[in-house]
DNA sequence: CGACTTTGACCTGCGC
DNA sequence: GCGCAGGTCAAAGTCG
């Protein structure tokens, strides 16, 4: 199960991002309450540093985490092999209105369109895992109710674009979604998040896209790109979580302007875990992350996670100020690629800094609320990354803040498990399958907003 | 010195 | 079998 750990506590905060704390929050139209999957809350995930991606894009600051939270949704998808859980395969179909998605068309700007859309697919071997604990055979996301009606209802992406495309948003991040790599298009702005006639990212290992190392499973996840708060010189864009990456490898990508980046866990030796960034072809904006492999190892605690990271991410104090990278960052800092990222990037940091920053309390507000929010957040990076990218808390110090870390770090699920289900059957799917708490039984029908306010965000 | 990025070369899977 | 494309390796160089 530790292996899961990793995968899990990544989807977890990356996907619950702003949502802690939040028990109510509407995120977007649709029925359920809160997204379940802001539980972990990106503002946690913040600190980490991670490699960064491939030249043309630039600065991500852990897209995870905070554009997660702010509003923006992310898209895991997994591919299964087989006995996949996940509602991969249609819209049309009950999962569907299962799956997971938050979609909120309330915000603003381009990406306006989808400020808490997530949807999460796991592995094939997380689902293994939580059938294990479990009988369920829809996997954490699936079992989370939303508005049938609503799910049904789900746009399917109208764009035949490839998999990468499925997360095209507009800048600023709000918008992504998390689709199931089948297809779940919640994403109205720009059209598709999603295609499932894409190849890589979503389609299962047995369809077009992954040739290699089909049999793996694979998570995908398509988060908004962050601008310049993450980024390094050289405009890569450096999605960040908390384990600690190393790029072995970009190749450029048939068919997408992007290249795609290479990472492994640095996390541990001999840990598995492999990502691989790319940019959506259709919306630069949006960055698309298939992670590969489960780490073999806890979830790293901040300061590991931290560890050998230093070059792709700028500290906390200079982010804003200086790219982590010198002379590599200047190397590529004239490209093509690189010119257009900053030009972009030079709005968008604010949504992603100003999401981390804010995102857990713009989450619980209303829309327009989260709206205002961002709005301030983009003041307030102009005033400095380094400030606006702290994350913060409602009603909590910074301290306060990297404190819950290291409680969180030590035990990511225990968290969410132990407040996030109640009584005996937190006792036992904490002691069978931490991953229980997605494998909610099928009549459980927790809302997204019990589980939130259950626990993931009481943390604090 | 250790860890990281870069990048060309190599390997491998898939389609024709 | 060949070629293409994706994925990985590993040397070289950089940075703190």
């Amino acid at each position: 199960m530790d292996n899961y750990q990793g995968d899990l506590t990544d989807i977890l905060r990356a996907s619950t991002g702003g949502a802690l704390g939040q028990s109510d929050v509407p995120v977007s139209n649709w029925e359920f309450p809160s997204d379940p999957m802001n539980l972990a809350s990106s503002s946690i995930m913040g600190d980490s540093r991670v490699n960064a991606f491939g030249d043309p894009f630039c600065n991500l600051r852990d897209p995870l985490l905070h554009e997660l939270n702010v509003a923006a949704s992310s898209y895991f998808s997994s591919r299964s092999s087989t006995d996949h859980m996940l509602s991969t395969t249609s819209v049309d179909q009950d999962h569907t209105s299962n799956n997971f998605v938050g979609a909120n068309s309330a915000t603003a700007g381009s990406c306006s369109n989808i400020l808490a859309q997530q949807k999460v697919f796991e592995d094939h071997e997380m689902h293994k895992a939580a059938a294990a604990a479990t009988t369920s055979r829809r996997n954490i996301f699936s079992r989370i109710q939303i508005s049938p009606t609503n799910t049904t209802k789900l746009p399917v992406s109208p764009c035949n674009s490839p998999a990468i495309d499925a997360c095209s948003s507009p800048r600023g991040f709000r918008p992504s979604a998390m689709v199931s790599s089948d297809v779940i298009n919640v994403n109205n702005s720009k059209g598709c998040l999603i295609d499932n006639t894409g190849s890589v990212q979503i389609s299962s290992p047995t369809n077009l896209g992954i040739k290699r190392r089909k049999s793996q499973a694979k998570k995908v996840v398509c988060i908004p790109a962050p601008a310049a708060a993450n980024s390094r010189s050289s405009g890569e864009v450096v999605p960040s979580d908390l384990w600690a990456w190393r790029k072995y490898g970009q190749k450029p990508i048939k068919g997408s302007p992007y290249p795609r980046g290479y990472y492994r866990c640095s996390s541990s030796k001999g840990c598995s875990a492999r990502k691989q960034v790319e940019r959506s072809r259709n919306d630069p904006n949006m960055l698309v992350i298939t992670y590969t492999s489960e780490h073999n190892h806890p979830w790293p605690t901040q300061r590991n996670a931290l560890a050998g990271s230093t070059r792709s991410q700028p500290t906390k104090s200079n982010a804003a100020s200086k790219s982590s990278t010198g002379a590599q960052a200047q190397k590529t800092a004239n490209t093509k690629e690189d010119q257009k990222e900053s030009s972009n990037d030079t709005s968008s940091p604010t949504d992603i800094i100003g999401g981390s920053s804010t995102a857990s309390a713009s989450v619980k507000e209303e829309s327009d609320d989260i709206e205002k929010q961002m709005e301030m957040d983009d003041n307030e990076f102009s005033e400095g990354f380094s400030q606006s990218y702290r994350p913060s808390m409602p009603g909590q110090s910074d301290q306060d803040f990297f404190a819950e870390l290291g409680e969180i770090d030590a035990d990511p699920l225990d968290v969410l498990f132990t407040q996030g289900i109640n009584g005996e059957e937190q006792k036992e799917s904490k002691a069978l399958d931490p991953f229980s708490i997605f494998d909610w039984s099928e009549d459980t029908s927790i809302s997204f907003g019990e589980a939130k306010r259950g626990g993931f965000i009481t943390r604090q």
